[in-house]
DNA sequence: CTGTTAGCGCCTTCAA
DNA sequence: TTGAAGGCGCTAACAG
């Protein structure tokens, strides 16, 4: 391995002058600096980024967990996007990435403090937040700089979010303009602070075109396809009449579209469907199914962002920003009524 | 920060007793071991990795690069999936992984460099394989620890791959089994090896089937739903005839669904269609669509095997060991002809 | 502008 | 079984 005593050799000067021109100092001769800059080619020298680390004390390197059930959806398309968007900008900042895919809340928790106390990240970017989410609590507590993809339910933190409550609130009054009169909000875990949004929104929506709700519009179902559509016999069993279904991911809304075939329901005339996501295959299902595209890509691009500046910039380090990002409702045949341009209402 | 001489002061013992202690030396005493622990736990001590490293001259953490044009589906699911079968044994092996996704080869391939070179990494697990790999060629010859998912052409290397000859054989002859007479093979890149694999094992079943093949019959299209379409629209224009398709990804052959549609062909009846990697949405696409099963969490789990067992013994490194895994031919409507249990031929 | 010195936090001989 | 000393490769005062 050669090393910066190497370089120094070759170029005839002191170690500390080859780190000065590695760090692009301006205090030396364009003479050394050249013939310094020469001899690291000719070794092909790279300097070691560890030994840099434990010297300045921090890695450039940011973590990113996520907390999967093994069968839960990671295959969500989401969290692809979001990657490629944290990575665009890590790699443009000259930052990495260490990621961490955990079977529980418990696990990424502990996997977290362990990233940070091992000094291995300079940070973290966190993604499912919960009503109570201790995971958040200790990071705050322990004033660890993070960034949450998603929003904190109770204390202000960094976060980078997308606008589910505006989201849930226009997909709902879609279903309402079209004509729809009983729609169902199909969520997933309650527990989840993604899940309390849509559905607030949801609910705003209700207030606006001056429908009932109650607590047995609000269906809770296990996150998958299956789940989804379980949800829906039951609330048929339990005799709920609905004719429109806003879920809080394509999934669920698969689930719903399944509960439709099986039951001998058509859609969109006798059940509208809304999905949450955009999944890219959508457009190929039968119907072609209307779903809140959501700025993923985005997402990963100002979380990182966010993350580096305050890094960077410990004074911002203060003040809590949080950013929301807009999303787009996209109309598919799963939510369109032939002629269910019945704008009663508000 | 907590170090190793504030354990050793409270636990008073000297800094290397402490450090024996964290190795799990047995060469102590258990009252002092004890003594140690303790102290450990009270200051709530965890040891810095990047000091670690330094000293060890290695990180326990794996590289794994992906080329991903922006566009391309990076959304794949199964990149996802390997992702999570890698993280799965890193968690349980105690290795950490850095995730790098570049726009292009060439940016991949200087990243793995530097990596390395920068000591970020003790090994590297790389993802797509070109038939001449300059990245491959680099990491061979400098005798890099890696493992390719996927396969080289070339020089042998460790790699963990599904098998996509025999797939794609048998995908083919199920079509050849339903009486379809003339199957495209609808390709991503030609210079990819996981295209030129799977193109061969169509070929073969052709052969076994006594089918003729000639170049006109192999498409070459972008990898993407747009793609697929189109390269099926200029092969009906160049006059190819063909009534069904053997897609080497399921954007393509929805790209192939897009076609019969706009065509107005019906599938499975004018036109059989099968895809590669069964995509979880696939079952609600109209016909579902019959796909390749590959898998993808296992070819994680076996690479990040495969690897981190050569890492830690070296006297391995020098068998290129070739792990191949089945995949499974998911059969559904999209290939499946009414009255077309055909089994001519064979 | 450049070199010397002293760490960063941990591991690893070598003695005792 | 334990401690002292030196080193991993680089950075950061402090002199000069």
């Amino acid at each position: 391995m050669v090393t910066i005593k190497d370089v120094a050799r070759r170029a005839a000067v002191s170690p500390s002058t080859v780190s000065r021109v590695i760090a692009g100092s301006n205090r030396i001769s364009l003479q050394t600096k050249l013939r310094v800059q020469q001899a690291m080619e000719e070794l092909n020298y790279v300097p070691n980024a560890i030994a840099r680390s434990l010297a300045r004390s921090h890695t450039r390197t940011i973590g990113f967990t996520v907390a999967r059930q093994a069968d839960e959806a990671f295959a969500n398309p989401f969290f692809s996007e979001v990657m490629r968007g944290m990575s665009t900008v890590a790699q443009a900042l000259d930052y990495n990435i260490l990621l961490s895919i955990n079977p529980s809340a418990e696990e990424e928790r502990e996997k977290c403090m362990r990233l940070i106390k091992e000094r291995r990240v300079d940070g973290l970017i966190v993604s499912t937040s919960r009503m109570k989410d201790r995971l958040i609590d200790a990071l705050a507590e322990e004033q660890i700089p993070f960034v949450l993809i998603g929003r904190s339910a109770e204390k202000p933190v960094l976060s980078v979010n997308n606008d589910n409550v505006q989201a849930a609130r226009t997909a709902t009054a879609h279903l309402f303009e079209q004509g729809y009169e009983r729609v169902l909000f199909l969520g997933g875990d309650r527990r989840l602070v993604v899940t309390q949004d849509r559905l607030a929104g949801y609910k705003q929506a209700c207030y606006e075109w001056q429908r009932a709700y109650d607590e047995s519009h609000a269906l809770e179902a296990e996150f998958s396809i299956e789940g989804g559509y379980r949800a829906l016999l039951e609330a048929k069993e339990r005799g709920i009449a609905f004719d429109a279904v806003l879920a809080a991911d394509d999934l669920l809304a698969l689930g719903a579209l399944k509960y439709a075939e099986t039951s001998h329901y058509r859609v969109p005339e006798q059940l509208g469907v809304v999905g949450f996501n955009d999944s890219p295959l959508l457009s190929f299902v039968r119907p072609p199914m209307t779903s809140v595209r959501i700025l993923a890509y985005e997402l990963g691009i100002e979380a990182m962002e966010l993350l580096i500046d305050t890094l960077e910039n410990p004074a911002k380090a203060g003040m809590k920003k949080e950013i929301l990002l807009p999303s787009e409702l996209i109309v598919r045949a799963s939510s369109v009524r032939s002629g269910g341009e019945n704008t009663a209402g508000r």
